[in-house]
DNA sequence: CTGTTAGCGCCTTCAT
DNA sequence: ATGAAGGCGCTAACAG
């Protein structure tokens, strides 16, 4: 590893000045071909890379985008990650991730940061007490995934829809009697949002409604379906694939094969190892993919601050 | 959000001169406290935030760390990625992410890319035939996860030490008949160690080797199983977690619920679907930890390149 | 203790 | 089409 090259040296070592070599590297166009030939090849020989630092200073962009998320260890957030990167990356934008652990503070802190490093935009995860104010400040150098907010851009899941979406296969069955398990709607979107979301389907299809409601958890599932489970439920609807596995693995317990089961998230764990289970996709990649590319567009002027939801499928 | 403020208006604005400033955010001790108080205000009530970007260049560190991961949704990494990121952030330091997904051309673009970023080091996620001499430029600014390598420091997995303390768990319930399913050997770490190390836990123990080697995939785990259940067998020893799962699911269609199956991997998953099961936790967050805390004592030029094994622990 | 003065490596007018 | 010069925001000598 030679030492630090600058622009000047390989300006010497190619005979021109440095703001020829600087022209090669921007792409100007007014380079005679030759010119910018002979200082490539410099540039190679020499094993010459331009500082980004440097770079950022001068024109204020570091290509960077921050990107928050609350935990690194959830499924349904580093598949979003992956789109992002993917995204972010084929832009030539690279990311700094930091973990929020459903943490306002933590998130604020690691806005400052960021801000710190001049980075050109941020994505953030939302969670259900975030601090919608501290991002407000992006306008629209921010995105916002998995939860509405007005102030600047969001990619949002279709908190309805995965669930509708589960009913509906189910009631093409002919299945009357479906139970839902939860989470507590002080989280307003896998809680609140999916339990609505069923009650409305029951509504509908003027079924009697039984649910309950706990923990994000597999151990949540499997309490809860005791309480969900009556002699004639043909089916239980999870907001998540967790509970979902929680239940399954109550039913089987309890000798209760027959009742369907599903989830949200994809997760191909669920149908592998319980048969009578199917899962929802929130579509955790494409909205990450998604809000990338909206934040891209905002950074380069092209769209305005907006609201986009992620439509779910079938898995 | 007011327009950039650099350190030459807070300067004016406090009636210092601008290094004062700088000394203040340098925390240099030759400054009369009640002066540092003053500028500290100032800076508080601007809302002044210094550019990295500038520090950087002047300073030549940026206080950054690469991390190159293969897959941002495989558990055994994001969890190495989470302690990586507890050391790093609580040093100063930020970390910008980015996925080989197991192709050595990639990785070393992701390297290159680092480089021109000025990152003060990099932690690359080894795997089967990632390009060793690429990292090895770094020298001491880098850390290699998962594989050993000699030319930079790198922290293992201890791929023996997970399997003997399986067999050593089932061994002393007196069990004989233990087979193993693990991944084909063309995979050094997982593949290759692991499996030689249930062999040689069966040579010392005097039982017999019965085992079998796919791919890292709850279906492999599943597909194997048949191959190297025998009428007598009491356990099936996997070298990963998914494996383990695929191997119970088998069993328990097959009504073997006399069999104890371990896995690798500490996923709370198995443990709970499957009674008769547990698992090794080879250390993935410690891990991440080690390598991030190694990389910075040898960026403080506090430690020469080391190599070191994460021990692994029943759960 | 504090202000002044150079640059760090690059991009961008401004002349040529 | 190209070179020279200026400055981005900051730190690190060097003077007071």
């Amino acid at each position: 590893m030679a030492k630090k090259l600058t622009i000047l040296d390989i300006a010497k070592l190619a005979g021109v000045g440095k703001s020829t070599v600087s022209r090669v590297l921007t792409n100007d166009p007014k380079v005679k071909p030759s010119t910018r030939e002979k200082v490539q090849q410099v540039i190679q020989d020499a094993g010459f890379v331009p500082s980004k630092s440097a770079q950022a200073m001068r024109g204020g962009s570091a290509k960077v985008v921050g990107v928050i998320l609350s935990r690194l260890d959830s499924p349904s957030e580093n598949k979003a990650v992956s789109g992002i990167l993917d995204v972010i990356y084929a832009a030539g934008y690279d990311a700094v991730i930091m973990e929020s652990q459903f943490c306002p503070v933590k998130t604020n802190e690691h806005l400052q940061v960021l801000r710190k490093r001049n980075v050109d935009g941020v994505i953030v995860f939302g969670f259900t007490d975030f601090d919608v104010k501290a991002v407000a400040e992006w306008q629209h150098k921010a995105v916002v995934i998995a939860v509405e907010t007005d102030v600047v851009s969001s990619v949002g899941y279709d908190n309805t829809g995965v669930i509708q979406l589960a009913m509906d296969k189910l009631l093409a069955q002919d299945l009357r009697h479906i139970s839902f398990v939860g989470v507590d709607p002080s989280d307003k979107t896998t809680g609140a949002m999916r339990l609505k979301a069923y009650q409305t389907c029951c509504e509908q299809a003027d079924i009697k409604a039984v649910y309950g409601c706990g923990e994000l958890s597999h151990d949540s599932g499997y309490q809860l379906t005791d309480k969900v489970l009556k002699k004639k439920t043909q089916a239980i609807v999870c907001a998540s694939d967790s509970l979902a596995l929680g239940v399954a693995k109550r039913l089987q317990e309890l000798g209760r094969n027959d009742v369907i089961v599903s989830g949200v998230g994809a997760s191909d764990l669920l149908s592998f190892i319980f048969p009578n289970t199917f899962s929802i996709d929130p579509g955790y990649f494409d909205a990450g993919k998604t809000s990338a590319e909206l934040l891209i567009k905002q950074l380069a002027g092209q769209d305005s601050i907006t609201h986009l939801t992620q439509t779910a499928c079938l898995t």
